[in-house]
DNA sequence: CGATAATCACTACACCCGTTGTGATTGGAG
DNA sequence: CTCCAATCACAACGGGTGTAGTGATTATCG
């Protein structure tokens, strides 16, 4: 009998839900299997403990957060630009705003990561990959700088994920309006309005 | 008997370490009173509930998180500039930074608030008053903008924190050069290298 | 000084969780 | 078709957790 991977990807997508839901402490086998709508014990047989079961979550948000690769390569057909840059990273906050769920959980994991070194390393490789991804657009894009630069929207675009995701200190603020100042702010030879 | 003011803080405080050493899965009662070298029941008694115990530590952060008065007049009797800025927002990362274990339980928290409302009634209460505090510094030094440029800087001080304190994308690159950055970018009116 | 009320240490209970084990079921290889 | 190995559903247990309750203690006030 084959390892059936689509359940485990189920399995994983409701533990991600859960995670967002319930935060860390509601994360447990059963409430995973509640809401996948699955026997109380499978949970706990595809992920033999907590441990693995949270190292599942973060090796399925490693695969749901991928960029997409149409959406990349449409992209790089473009004309290298400030604007095309722009639209880059609109997307990005587009697709993590719309996926609440799992950018929520992405949070919590990175807060467990700076405690358990088990689920740092799978979270540092995520990381630089996605970071290096970034890295490679923008100096694709020919933009001045490099690794500084994009490593500041980094930090702004989390910033701001976390406060439209969470309690908001500006929710009246248009959030491409927050991107935009950014790419103004943060892309080096912007105006100076 | 008086109520034991003494007590309650220092039961907050080890709440504190707790939630951010070990997590929100980590946060009982018990492990509170073993963190606090009190007995066991002693957090219960102060705190009769986990949701009580949370609120407790909501409350301990906004008084343990809001500006030194003294730092803040300092600040505030030099001359308006945007070199003073700068240096107002490399005391709030300096100081955010050393208190690690109270930042990372604030990011908790504010997971925690985007899931139960009570906890972020506390928070956006919070949240708002110490932006306000720094949209009015913002304004006293006499800078171009308001709110909104305030908010940039409250988004990407947040990602950079989160950064640091977790899994880092750029560990070599110093915090003070990132923060440089950020105020050279986002400040209307600098310079476009 | 005595009454009073809250703190404090400690106990007890019901509940839920992680983990392990055990047959029944299932689907593919020989 | 037959056998085999992995999946699956389910049960059980040891441990930890939230919560409430109970006297003893102690500080404060009339």
């Amino acid at each position: 009998m084959a390892r059936n991977e689509t359940r485990r990807r189920e399995l994983a997508d409701a533990g991600l839900r859960v995670l967002a839901r319930d935060g860390a402490r509601g994360l447990t086998h059963r409430a995973v299997d509640g809401e996948a709508g699955t026997p109380v014990g499978t949970a706990s047989n595809y992920f033999r403990s907590r441990d693995a079961l949270v190292r599942g979550l973060v090796e399925r948000i490693y695969e749901r957060l991928t960029p997409d690769p149409e959406v990349h390569a449409e992209l790089a057909a473009r004309t290298p630009s400030r604007a095309l840059f722009a639209d880059y990273v609109r997307d990005i906050v587009t697709r993590l705003t719309a996926e609440r769920d799992t950018t929520i959980a992405l949070f919590e994991l990175r807060l467990e990561a700076a405690r358990r070194p088990e689920v740092a390393e799978v979270m540092t490789a995520f990381q630089r990959e996605s970071f290096a991804g970034d890295v490679a657009f923008y100096l694709a894009a020919g933009l001045p700088g490099g690794a500084f630069e994009v490593a500041l929207f980094h930090y702004a675009i989390d910033g701001l994920l976390l406060d439209r995701l969470t309690t908001s200190i500006d929710p009246d603020t248009s959030t491409d309006a927050v991107v935009d100042a950014l790419v103004e702010g943060l892309l080096p030879g912007g105006s100076t309005a």
